[in-house]
DNA sequence: GATCGAATTTGACGGTGTCAAGATGGGGTG
DNA sequence: CACCCCATCTTGACACCGTCAAATTCGATC
């Protein structure tokens, strides 16, 4: 039915449905957006009669949950692809590296950041512990982090390193939404805005 | 119809419909949630037949506009308010101050604040040119209150104001939506997440 | 080859936003 | 005062939507 098979399994009927819709999923709601999404054009577009996805996924939530769970997946894999990459650099290019990438994951991704961090999911119990600690994966790790090096004494002592961390997230996330969503005005000076904070946020941990 | 009517305008067969469907929508919205908002039930609500709201707003995300158009008058209200009553006070001091309103107004009208940093709303023709005006009001003089401050030399000249704004905004806003979205573990916190924040803000201006 | 059970379908229900056409009745003009 | 206009409101209809219940299909296992 469809054009190409990537994986093998084929399950049953259909071939495996359930990473076929979640790839569905989120490619409707990167093309054409939150509106367009619905459970009968979903199970349209793959080929399969409106309630298939229902033995796959409780219900709508439950769905966007999954596609959710698969964006921080990607997100945790980016964000530690960067501090790998930035061994070697200084504290302040990694600072700035970091932000650019938290920030460009959220832009470039919307489709899978609008439901990682959007009030539904959050509020629902489909927010299973598993999801929830992969939500805090990168957040708990920033912290130990900076934990890390003020143990070392690279970082002001007097620093709350839990407060900073969420201050942090708060003006990544922040920033993200405000350019996801178009609010901005100068949404061309996204590099520059993020240089600002980043530059911000590394003043606050050398002191 | 209605036990009280507030405006004696008594437009036509029911009253001033407009201003009563705006009051029930915040209503449902604060009450009962995003999902529980119905024109349907909406118009039954207010005693009047379904499609009666057509005749006052467009469509739904007219009616939403109009909504957070209400929602931006009192956010300038309230921010103008604190500024207002912090004339003696130190600038750190009015800096605290100035975050914890911000956050408040956001956590405490959440079903305004929604609305006005929505991404339906800005993305939609109903994005009128005094509500985007609105909208930028406070943004604005933020701005040019930076200006002022560094003509008179008590700001580091170095600092670009526009960017710091729109870099302090991203964090006020980021705060603000983890905390409605309950994304933070511990909301409890938040009184001492805006000083924290405030703190980091002050130390950015004063140097 | 019969059987079991997971995967899928068809049918149905109540809900939604919105358009088109008709009814209503208060305010301005004669 | 009588008239009519037109903003306001209603009824009817349409195409969607999410989801439940019951029937059906069909690969895998005995």
């Amino acid at each position: 039915m469809a054009i190409a098979k990537i994986t093998d399994k084929k399950a049953y009927h259909h071939g495996d449905l359930k990473a076929v819709l979640l790839d569905e999923t989120a490619r409707i709601l990167r093309d054409e957006g939150e509106d367009a999404l619905s459970l009968r054009r979903l199970a349209a577009n793959v080929g399969v009669s409106r309630t298939a996805p229902y033995h796959h996924f409780k219900d709508k939530q439950n769905l966007l949950g999954a596609v959710a769970e698969e964006g921080f997946l990607r997100f945790n894999r980016t964000m530690k692809a960067v501090l790998a990459q930035g061994r070697g650099k200084g504290g302040e290019q990694l600072m700035r590296d970091y932000v650019k990438a938290y920030v460009d994951f959220a832009v470039g991704n919307s489709e899978y950041y609008d439901l990682m961090y959007g009030s539904k999911l959050w509020r629902s119990e489909s927010l299973t512990t598993s999801l929830l600690s992969s939500a805090r994966s990168t957040l708990r790790s920033d912290v130990e982090r900076i934990q890390l090096l003020q143990d070392r004494g690279l970082v002001a002592k007097k620093l709350d390193p839990l407060r900073f961390t969420q201050v942090a997230w708060g003006m990544l996330h922040g920033i993200s939404r405000l350019l996801i969503d178009g609010i901005y005005t100068d949404s061309a000076s996204a590099t520059r805005i993020c240089e600002t904070a980043a530059d911000m946020l590394w003043q606050q941990l050398k002191e």
